[in-house]
RNA sequence: CGAGGUGUGGCUCAGCUUGGUAGAGCGCCUGGUUUGGGACCAGGAUGCCGCAGGUUCAAAUCCUGUCACCUCGACCA
């Protein structure tokens, strides 16, 4: 990609936000907030996050889990099945509308869409379990945004959701999944843990968090390091699901648990059969007798990961994209006499199918040096006065700011990997 | 919805207390000099001061209303 033609631009001063990484993508014109809690995506957070896209769905893949598109515009008559519209409208909580055939919402989850969509295909015992997800967006009112990308209107998720016969199996898939998401989260280079949280309004009984550090966080985690368990602290103010940590665990005590501030990436639910039974999500078991199958929801807020990853990777100089979802590996940068030596490198990388950057906007040096810095690419390679006195190529490694002279070869190679 | 705060060129903001020709920095355009870490000189363009009423000879400034946005709470991936 050529930096002339993407449409960026850059800005000396920075704004307000909480959060320096929201700062720093205002500052480059990455996030572009159109009215509250909506916020319109750059070309490198675009590419960014369809690489973190590719990391859940090659994972999810792996565990035998497929991917379908469910509709963002759902009727009113699917929420009233479930009883879910007045708990949603009340609160506002939903963005609803008047269409030609009646009142629609848009999707801020996907329970009642998704049995909707798969009752037909199960129809008895032979047909489960199943497990299906999709990734698109959510719509929320939000009673209160935050963040920039970490609490919008509109938002990217990850979706899915596990039919069964047994509660047995359910809960088989459920540890499954949490394995699973522990290793999307670990592939994506975050500290995440799981923690013991309460279900609220997606139904269910046991459902944990992935909860991964920040003082930005919103949430408050509670460590019991000597246990080896962690619990949201919204916990507390249910006495049953207290008592019922306290009763598999002995020695545990309230006073010992250590406090964190976390970001919520993921969640998953074990639904058992809130929506079957109020949808109809009814199969025939090996009796042939008609039973509702067990639920098991799963999802991860994707650009709420992206925030978070963006929030872990940066410095007082910008962006420093980790290599697993950097939208582009390296940028080249000439000085303005050795733009056509530039662009030939630009096009071998290219060639090898290496994501660059090629700066060719007419500007000064240190405005390109600059800009490298903020936008965060890995690496940056330098191509100028120490071009010509040598033919090694100047690269500079954006996380460390080490620098080191390598042949075309050379470069390709590390690049690649 | 409760409590605070802010709306002024593309961006960030000053000016408002005490009414009197609309400001700065960055960005943008033209010309020239620069060209390895956000260059310099000269010239130039850009505003219904959020919107609507009111007070006044006169309103960005005072009053009323309204809308939008931000921060803090109650809800959530």
């Amino acid at each position: 990609m050529k930096m002339s033609k993407m449409g960026v631009k850059t800005r000396h001063h920075r704004g307000s936000d909480e959060a320096l990484s929201q700062e720093i993508l205002f500052q480059c014109t990455q996030l572009k907030r159109h009215c509250a809690g909506i916020y319109g995506l750059g070309n490198l957070l675009v590419r960014a996050r369809n690489n973190i896209i590719n990391i859940v769905r090659h994972n999810l893949e792996a565990y035998e889990c497929a991917e379908v598109s469910l509709p963002v515009i759902q009727p009113k008559s699917l929420w009233e099945a479930s009883g879910r519209w007045d708990t949603y409208t009340k609160t506002k909580q939903m963005f609803t509308f008047e269409g030609r055939n009646g009142e629609y919402c848009l999707a801020p989850t996907a329970e009642e869409i998704v049995l909707d969509f798969i009752k037909e295909n199960i129809v008895s015992y032979k047909d489960l379990p199943v497990n299906i997800f999709q990734i698109g967006n959510k719509y929320r009112d939000e009673l209160r945004v935050r963040g920039g990308l970490l609490r919008s209107k509109e938002f990217l998720m990850k979706d899915g959701y596990s039919f069964h016969a047994s509660f047995e199996d359910m809960v088989k898939e459920y540890n499954s999944m949490k394995e699973c998401y522990i290793k999307i989260f670990s592939d994506l280079g975050l500290n995440v843990i799981a923690v013991k949280a309460v279900s609220a309004e997606i139904g269910g009984k046991v459902s944990e968090e992935f909860m991964c550090f920040s003082d930005i966080g919103e949430d408050t985690v509670l460590l019991d390091n000597k246990n080896g368990i962690a619990l949201n602290t919204e916990i507390l103010e249910y006495p049953d699901m207290l008592q019922e940590i306290k009763d598999s665990i002995p020695d545990f005590d309230v006073k010992n648990l250590q406090e964190v501030q976390c970001i919520e990436l993921g969640h998953i639910f074990q639904l058992g059969k809130v929506y079957s039974e109020s949808m109809g999500g009814y199969y025939v078991n090996s009796d042939g007798k008609k039973e509702a199958y067990y639920m098991g929801c799963y999802g991860i807020g994707i650009n709420r990961t992206l925030g978070a990853i963006c929030e872990n990777n940066c410095d007082e100089e910008g962006l420093v994209w980790p290599d697993s979802i950097a939208p582009y590996k390296c940028v080249i940068v000439p000085a303005n006499e050795y733009l056509s030596e530039a662009e030939n490198l630009y096009h071998t990388l290219k060639g090898n199918c290496i994501d660059t950057v090629l700066d060719d906007r007419n500007i000064t040096f240190g405005t390109k040096i600059k800009d490298a810095k903020l936008l965060g690419f890995p690496y940056m390679v330098i191509i100028g006065k120490k071009y010509s006195e040598n033919s090694q190529l100047e690269v500079e490694k954006r996380k460390s700011y080490e620098k080191f002279f390598l042949d075309k070869n050379d470069l390709i190679n590390l690049l690649k990997k």
